[in-house]
DNA sequence: GGTCGGTGACTTTTT
DNA sequence: GTCACCGACC
C-alpha cells in the first residue's frame, strides 16, 4: 500500500464511514498495522465495525475486494454481514469471501482436492451422519454399545479433531480405557470416511489447516491472495480454527517474501458459550501472547439496554473468576426495574409470562413480536407452548428439531446424496430399506461382507448381489436388491441427463413409493411430513431458480481470478448439498423489530409472533422484552455444571447473553417445584438471582416466606444465619435454602457442599413438606439428589446441595 | 424380515 | 415424559 495515501486529511468519503462512530469503534475501523483485538461488549456495535472496517480498508487503505476474508460461524452472520459490506462499497463487495469458516475450508478444499488426492465431490457428513457411521464402526469392531456408546465416541473424536490430533497419533494421547478404544475407532471411522468420500464438519476444518502446512505453496498462494482477514465472533473458535486463522494469516514474511497480512478479530470472552463444542476462550483471552506486538480496542459503550439491564448483566458476569474487567454503559438512562417471579410451579411460571405479555400488548407497552422467552433446555418450551395456545397468544418456537435434521428430510437428501456420490456409504444404507423393500439387516450385513473381503465399494458389492456373486444371500433379498439397484439406476440417468434438482427429488418420492406410503397413512404426524418434504422440493426449486438469477447478473471475475476449480456448478445437484449440509438454519428466527423481516410466512397480524427459544440460540438476537425462565439451581444453571467450576463460570456467561439480550424490560423467574423426567422436583433459586443486586429487581411475587404449609420448625438445622428481613433474602428462604446475604467469589463457596447425608429408609422433617421417608438417592457431592415420600405433600426430588431446609430424624 | 414392547438415558448445538 | 435402541416374537 502506498504509504502516500494512508492518512487521508479530509476526505467526505472516509468521514462518512468512520463520522457517527464512536472513539473506540473509529479506532478499530481505522486500525493498521499489527493485529488487532475488538474486545466487543454485547450490543457495543461489533458488526458495524466489522463493515466499516471492510469499507475502509477499500477506501481509505487503497485494499483491493479480493484481497478481504471475512469469517464468521453462522451462515446468518454471513449473510448479513454482506448485505451491510454490499450497501456500503456496492457490488465490489461480490469478489470478498465472506463465509462462515467451513464453506470457506469447502471452497478451499475443493478446489484443492487434487493436491490433497481426493475426489472434489466429497460429501459432508453432519452429526447424524458420523453417528451412523461410528455405530457401524463401533459394531464391526465388536464393542460395547453401552460402554462405547455412538455418541460418546463421536463426541470424543470430534474433540481429537478440534485440537488437530489426527487418527494416527489418537493413540498416543489416550489415557485410558475408552480413550484407547476410541482411538482405534476414529482409525477406521476415518478409513470409511475416505472410502465413502466423505467429510466430517470437524475434518473440514481440520484438513484445510493440513492442506495449508503440509503445502506451504498452497498456503502462500492464499496468503498473497488474502491480505485481510477478519474474524467474528473471536471467543468462539476452537484450537483447529484458531490455527487455521493463522495459517492463513502468516506469522512471518515467506521465503518468497509474502508479508503476513493483517488480522483483525472481534468477540467477548464473557459470550463464549460454546465450549462444549470446543471452542476455547483461550484464544481471545491470549491473543496478545499469540499475536505479541498485538492491539487491543474495547467496545463498552452499550447501544442495546437500559442500565439497569446492564448492571444487572454487569453484576453477574462480573462474579467469573480470572476475567478481563469489562463494565457495559448506556447514555439511554436506567429505564425499568428487572422484574422477578416466584411462581409455584413451571404452569404458573408460564401462566405468569402469559398473562404479563398479554398486558403489555393490552398496555401498547409492546408488539407479541417484541418478547422473547427464554429457557435453559428445550423440553421447557413444552409448557409455554400449552398455555401460549390455551390463551391463543401467537408464538413461534425456534430451534428443537430442525428442519434439516428430520427424518424424511434427512431420507430425501441421503437419496440425492447416493445420486451424487455413489460411494457415500452411510447415505446409501441408510436408504437401502427406506421406504420397507424387504433388504433387511440380514441381507445387508451380506452385502457389507462382501464389500469388506472385495475391497470394493459397498454400491458395488450391490450390483454383485444382482449378478448372485455374494454369498450366503438368500433369492429373495437379491431379488429386493435388484430392484433397488433398478431404481438408483433409473434416478441417474435422470441426474445425468441434467435434470434439476427439484425434479429429481420429486422423482425420488415418486418412485421409491416414499410419498405414497406417507399419503396412504392416516397418522397426523404424516401428514406433516408431507408438508416438509414438500417444503424441500420448494427450497430445490428457489435454489436453481437463484441461482440461474444470480448468473444472470454475477459480478465480472476479477482478473487476477481463475474460476474455482472444484467448485459445483451454480444451481446443481451438489451444489444444492452442499447448501443444505452447510446451511442448517431453515427455521428462520421472527424478526422482533418487525420492519424489514420478509413477510412471507407471517400468518398472525401485524403484531407479530412471540419467540421461544433457548439461551443459546438467543445469542446475537435482541428483543425490547426478555422473559428469563426457570432461573433455579439445577436448571439454570444446569445440573451437571453445579459442581464444575469451569462448566458453571459458561453457565454464568449464558445468563449474561440471557439478560443482555434485553432492551428495555427484562424478566426473571423460578419454580419452586417443577417436573423434571417426569418427576417434581423443588430447585433451589438460581444463585445468578442472587448475583442481581436487590435494589434492581421488583418482585413482583416472592417466595412464601415461612416455610409454607409445613411444620414451624425452627431454622437451627442450617448453616446461614438469620435472613435480615429484605426483600431478596426472604425470597431466598422458602425457596429451600437461605443464602449469605455477603457475597461471596464464584466457584466453590459453602453452597456447593452436600449439606445433608439420606440414604433410602431415612425419615426427614421438611419445611415446607413435614414428614418424609427417602426413596431413594441420587448423585453424589453437589449434584446429589434424594427422592422423598411426603405421604399427601407427594413425592418430591430434592437437591442437597447448599442448605437445605430439612432435618434427618 | 417386520413389529411390538421393554429398557435406559436424558444439556446447550453456530457448521 | 419421551425417544432411541435392542431383543423377543410373529
Amino acid at each position: 500500500m502506498s504509504t502516500l495515501f494512508d492518512l487521508p486529511p479530509d476526505q467526505g468519503s472516509h468521514a462518512d464511514l468512520t463520522g457517527d462512530l464512536n472513539p473506540a469503534q473509529r479506532a478499530a475501523v481505522e486500525h493498521a498495522g499489527v493485529p488487532l483485538l475488538v474486545v466487543a461488549g454485547a450490543g457495543s456495535g461489533k458488526t458495524r465495525v466489522l463493515t466499516r472496517r471492510i469499507a475502509y480498508l477499500l477506501a481509505a487503505r487503497s485494499a483491493h475486494p479480493g484481497q478481504i476474508m471475512a469469517i464468521t460461524f453462522t451462515n446468518k452472520a454471513a449473510a448479513e454481514m454482506r448485505e451491510r459490506v454490499g450497501e456500503l462499497v456496492g457490488r465490489r463487495s461480490g469478489a470478498m469471501w465472506v463465509s462462515t469458516f467451513h464453506s470457506m475450508c469447502v471452497r478451499v478444499l475443493r478446489r484443492e482436492a487434487k493436491t490433497l488426492e481426493m475426489s472434489s465431490n466429497f460429501s459432508i457428513y453432519d452429526a447424524d451422519d458420523a453417528r451412523r457411521l461410528l455405530t457401524l464402526v463401533a459394531r464391526d469392531l465388536d464393542l460395547d454399545s453401552k460402554r462405547y456408546q455412538p455418541r460418546a465416541l463421536a463426541a470424543h473424536i470430534s474433540n481429537l479433531k478440534n485440537e488437530l490430533i489426527d487418527s494416527e497419533s489418537a493413540g498416543s494421547h489416550a489415557t485410558n480405557d475408552f480413550e484407547r478404544r476410541a482411538a482405534e475407532v476414529y482409525v477406521e471411522y476415518q478409513r470409511r470416511l475416505s472410502q465413502a468420500n466423505a467429510m466430517d464438519f470437524d475434518d473440514l476444518i481440520m484438513r484445510t489447516v493440513e492442506l495449508f502446512q503440509v503445502f506451504p505453496d498452497v498456503a502462500e498462494y492464499y496468503r498473497r491472495r488474502f491480505r485481510h482477514v477478519l474474524v467474528d465472533e473471536y471467543q468462539d473458535t476452537n484450537h483447529a480454527q484458531y490455527t487455521l486463522v493463522r495459517e492463513l494469516v502468516g506469522r512471518e514474511p515467506t521465503e518468497s517474501g509474502v508479508e503476513p497480512a493483517e488480522l483483525c478479530v472481534v468477540g467477548d470472552a464473557d459470550q463464549s458459550i460454546y465450549a462444549f463444542r470446543g471452542a476455547t476462550i483461550r484464544n481471545i483471552e491470549e491473543f496478545e501472547r499469540d499475536f505479541p506486538d498485538a492491539r487491543t480496542i474495547l467496545l463498552e459503550q452499550n447501544y442495546r439496554s437500559t442500565q439497569t439491564i446492564l448492571s444487572a448483566a454487569n453484576a453477574v458476569i462480573s462474579r467469573n473468576p480470572n476475567r478481563r474487567d469489562k463494565r457495559l454503559w448506556t447514555s439511554e438512562g436506567d429505564g425499568e426495574k428487572v422484574v422477578g417471579y416466584v411462581a409455584d410451579n413451571e404452569h404458573d411460571e408460564a401462566a405468569f409470562v402469559a398473562g404479563e405479555i398479554d398486558e403489555l400488548v393490552d398496555q401498547g407497552v409492546a408488539k407479541y413480536s417484541d418478547v422473547a422467552v427464554f429457557y435453559r433446555t428445550n423440553n421447557q418450551s413444552r409448557v409455554f407452548e400449552e398455555i401460549f395456545i390455551r390463551l391463543g397468544l401467537p408464538y413461534r418456537v425456534v430451534g428443537g428439531v430442525r428442519f434439516y435434521e428430520r427424518k424424511e428430510v434427512r431420507d430425501a437428501l441421503a437419496y440425492l446424496r447416493v445420486l451424487a456420490n455413489p460411494d457415500d456409504t452411510v447415505s446409501l444404507r441408510r436408504i437401502l430399506n427406506v421406504p420397507k423393500r424387504g433388504i433387511g439387516d440380514r441381507a445387508e450385513a451380506c452385502v457389507a461382507t462382501h464389500a469388506e473381503r472385495e475391497r470394493i465399494s459397498f454400491v458395488s458389492a450391490l450390483r454383485d448381489a444382482v449378478a448372485d456373486k455374494v454369498p450366503m444371500l438368500n433369492p429373495r433379498s437379491r431379488k429386493a436388491i435388484t430392484a433397488f439397484v433398478e431404481l438408483l439406476d433409473g434416478l441417474y440417468e435422470l441426474v445425468d441427463s441434467g435434470v434439476e434438482v427439484a425434479d429429481i427429488l420429486e422423482a425420488v418420492l415418486d418412485r421409491t413409493g416414499y410419498r405414497a406410503e406417507l399419503d396412504a397413512s392416516d397418522d397426523p404426524q404424516d401428514a406433516s411430513r408431507l408438508e416438509n418434504l414438500d417444503e424441500l422440493v420448494t427450497v430445490a426449486r428457489e435454489f436453481t431458480e437463484s441461482a440461474a438469477e444470480a448468473a444472470a447478473l454475477a459480478p465480472e471475475p476479477e482478473a487476477d481470478e481463475e474460476p474455482d476449480a472444484g467448485v459445483p456448478e451454480p444451481g446443481s445437484l451438489p451444489a444444492f448439498l452442499e447448501r443444505v449440509s452447510l446451511v442448517a438454519d431453515a427455521d428462520s428466527i421472527p424478526e422482533s423489530d418487525g420492519g424489514d423481516a420478509d413477510d412471507d410466512e407471517e400468518e398472525a397480524d401485524d403484531a407479530g409472533v412471540v419467540t421461544l427459544m433457548t439461551v443459546h440460540t438467543a445469542k446475537g438476537l435482541e428483543y425490547p422484552v426478555v422473559f428469563g425462565t426457570g432461573w433455579e439451581d439445577g436448571v439454570f444453571p444446569h445440573l451437571r455444571a453445579l459442581g464444575e467450576p469451569k462448566e458453571l463460570a459458561e453457565e454464568r456467561r449464558l445468563a449474561y447473553v440471557a439478560i443482555t439480550r434485553a432492551r428495555e424490560r427484562l424478566y426473571v423467574s423460578r419454580a419452586l417445584v417443577r417436573t423434571q423426567w417426569g418427576q417434581p422436583a423443588a430447585n433451589p433459586a438460581s444463585r445468578f438471582l442472587d448475583e442481581i443486586p436487590a435494589e434492581l429487581i421488583d418482585w413482583r411475587r416472592e417466595a412464601p416466606s415461612s416455610g409454607g404449609g409445613g411444620s414451624p420448625r425452627a431454622a437451627t438445622t442450617w448453616g446461614g444465619r438469620p435472613g435480615t428481613g429484605s426483600d431478596s433474602a426472604q425470597s431466598r428462604i422458602a425457596s429451600g435454602g437461605m443464602r449469605t446475604t455477603g457475597f461471596k467469589g464464584a466457584g466453590n463457596d459453602w453452597k456447593d457442599t452436600v449439606a445433608l447425608k439420606l440414604d433410602a429408609g431415612d425419615r426427614v422433617n421438611h419445611d415446607k413438606y413435614g414428614l418424609g421417608t427417602v426413596v431413594s438417592t441420587d448423585g453424589s457431592g453437589p449434584r446429589a439428589t434424594a427422592t422423598i415420600d411426603f405421604g399427601t405433600a407427594g413425592t418430591v426430588r430434592l437437591m442437597l446441595i447448599g442448605s437445605v431446609p430439612m432435618v434427618k430424624l
